[in-house]
DNA sequence: ATTTAGCACTCAGAAAGCAGGAGTGCTAAA
DNA sequence: TTTAGCACTCCTGCTTTCTGAGTGCTAAAT
């Protein structure tokens, strides 16, 4: 059953005097805010077929009411405006986007900074890739007679390098071979793969460049290992801590401790959407449920994409946050594009 | 004025008892624990002169008694007895340790999380160097015409590398022989100094492979600047809202928000002592006043120290923090002494 | 058939009052 | 110097009352 007109300019009223204020309002309160002037009798009529409806809910019998997680979704789907940015805060932004493009995990964390700072919610940002990561590229360079640096190039365009203390001489000269060797046996493989492949070799080669060859492997299967594990990065989680909602302290706890410990669980749109919204209950994750997503995606180049969420109460701000939240991807988008990410020859090819 | 055995005695059960229950201790509850039998009028006699000399503090007039802390410091410098790990405890803490060196500041995280595991208490991590850090050694790896590998060695034997997008192609014969420039002219060279002399090059390269070399000690400068900044891990910091002194949201936040955004501000013990313990009012940030830290210090290797610090209330299990931190340290130090960080030439000389 | 005014009713939250109890400080006896 | 005894304090938890915002219903007005 469709909704009346006035039905739908109260339910943007409730929405909007509850998001400005965090308190249950009333039929007077809704019947000054209403650009139609009616008598707030006929509100109350109204708000209770609403809440009839599972529109609208009481927290008790004599208090106003508050939008049910129905209520915000016909909300953000149909009744609320496009949030406009002012001047100040798209400038703001910009400058905020004038960043130097950086290694790929120091730019996700940043990006969680600047969308945080913006607001007012904790943020978590993640790139996922469409393929699994493998190593694309090895190169070991010699430091002195026992040690040597191991460079490691990612799938997913990231370097990671580290010195390592060699468990036997490592002669300068010998480095490039084992590197060559490297690259030809043990790139485009998982880290699993990257195990095996190890085993096979042991019997082939001599035991002190099987100790090096070990040892670079084994930093290539870290390097695998933590691509995957530690792919999201959360930031200003404690801004809920200033949000009436989360005024008690086990509630808090039981957020914070989502997002420090499972951040991994955080929702990420399914389909291409460039900003997708998930009301309370609409989250799977239990400790969601009372709380809304908003989550946008930017494309970092290759075959990945970006995605930053940003986590709040059902009470939120949704057309500003969208609005912030869009703005912020597409600047991001565009930073990417710029300062492009090099296509590796692998991705090319297909 | 020296104090009696028998104040002594009292004031070790107050801090005991107190840190057990975290509640206000009365006079009976002292005189059940207390080895020699005496009544509670004796103890109330006692506390009230304990009082008047400033080591106990009544919450109201008929409330128990709860420890100043002058009260916690002589606890700690001489009431406390060494806490003894349990057998568990210790295999734990072993298992633990048992994890493979990575990239510090990987290794700092865990460390920290680790630590926080085992404590229930917010930790802070850091590695400390007598010396400012400088770069002392680059190495450009060839991709493809346009972009290439930076790889930059620091000081403190961490290994940063990233592609970089060349804003110009670039000859993969050229590489070479810019890192040996490099290497040359823009080693052994803090942050500032990087820039002035990337300044007085300007004119003396062609412009191509000028805005290589720039690309690449840009980078540099970038790895230098968190370097210095981001050296501050803190884990587990939404463990004090379990704690019910932080029961209290306006404190909690307080106190997150210090650990999470001014974390370089946390202490650092100035002398050589293992294990330094600063208690609430001791501690000169502000938002430290109501807690207190037991920070220790653990060998890395080269010149650098590492620090581990644990942040709680004032009412804290001292003896069990410090023993744990200790042998954790301890651990800590006897790791990077086997898995040594290399000595770099530089070290080595003087 | 809506809309509106009016009014009794409900209920959360604040303020006030009350009893219980833990703990103190003091005094006087041991 | 220690201890028992006792009056006193004042926090805590409880019930009580009060107030006000907001509702739902009814009956009149449009």
């Amino acid at each position: 059953m469709e909704l009346s007109e006035r039905k739908k300019s109260i339910l943007k009223a409730v929405v909007e005097l509850y998001v400005a204020l965090a308190e249950p309002v009333g039929s007077k309160a809704i019947a000054a805010a209403l650009p139609q002037s009616v008598s707030s009798a006929t509100i109350r009529n109204e708000m209770a077929e609403l809440e009839e409806m599972g529109y609208l809910e009481k927290p008790h019998t004599s208090a106003g009411r508050i939008p049910s997680p129905k209520c915000y979704r016909i909300y953000v789907n149909e009744l609320m405006e496009q949030h406009r940015l002012s001047q100040q805060e798209t400038e703001r932004m910009n400058r905020a986007l004038q960043i130097r493009l950086q290694e790929l995990d120091r730019m996700l964390t940043q990006a969680g900074q600047m969308v945080s700072r913006f607001m007012n919610y904790p943020v978590y940002a993640l790139a996922a890739g469409k393929k699994e990561i493998t190593v694309v590229r090895f190169d070991l360079l010699s430091v002195n007679e026992t040690d040597f640096i191991a460079v490691v190039m990612t799938s997913d365009h990231r370097v990671k390098s580290q010195l390592l203390h060699g468990e036997c001489p490592v002669d300068a000269a010998q480095l490039p071979v084992l590197a060559a060797l490297l690259n030809k046996d043990f790139t485009g493989k998982t880290q699993e793969e990257l195990s095996q492949q190890l085993m096979g070799m042991a019997a082939q080669l001599p035991g002190l460049l099987f100790m090096t060859v070990s040892q670079a492997v084994d930093y290539a299967c870290g390097v695998l290992e933590d691509a995957c594990r530690r792919m999201v990065y959360t930031t200003g989680a404690n801004r809920i801590l200033d949000l009436p909602e989360y005024q008690d302290v086990g509630k808090a706890n039981q957020l914070l401790r989502f997002l420090s410990e499972e951040s991994t669980a955080l929702p990420a749109p399914e389909d291409n959407d460039p900003v997708q919204i998930l009301i309370g209950p609409e989250n799977v994750e239990q400790a969601l449920q009372d709380s809304s997503v908003v989550v946008a995606s930017y494309d970092i180049g290759g075959d990945m994409r970006g995605l930053i969420g940003v986590v709040g109460p059902t009470r939120m701000d949704y057309a500003a946050v969208e609005a912030r939240l869009s703005y912020f991807a597409a600047g991001l988008s565009r930073m990417f594009d710029q300062g492009k990410l090099p296509k590796h020859e692998e991705d090319v090819k297909e």
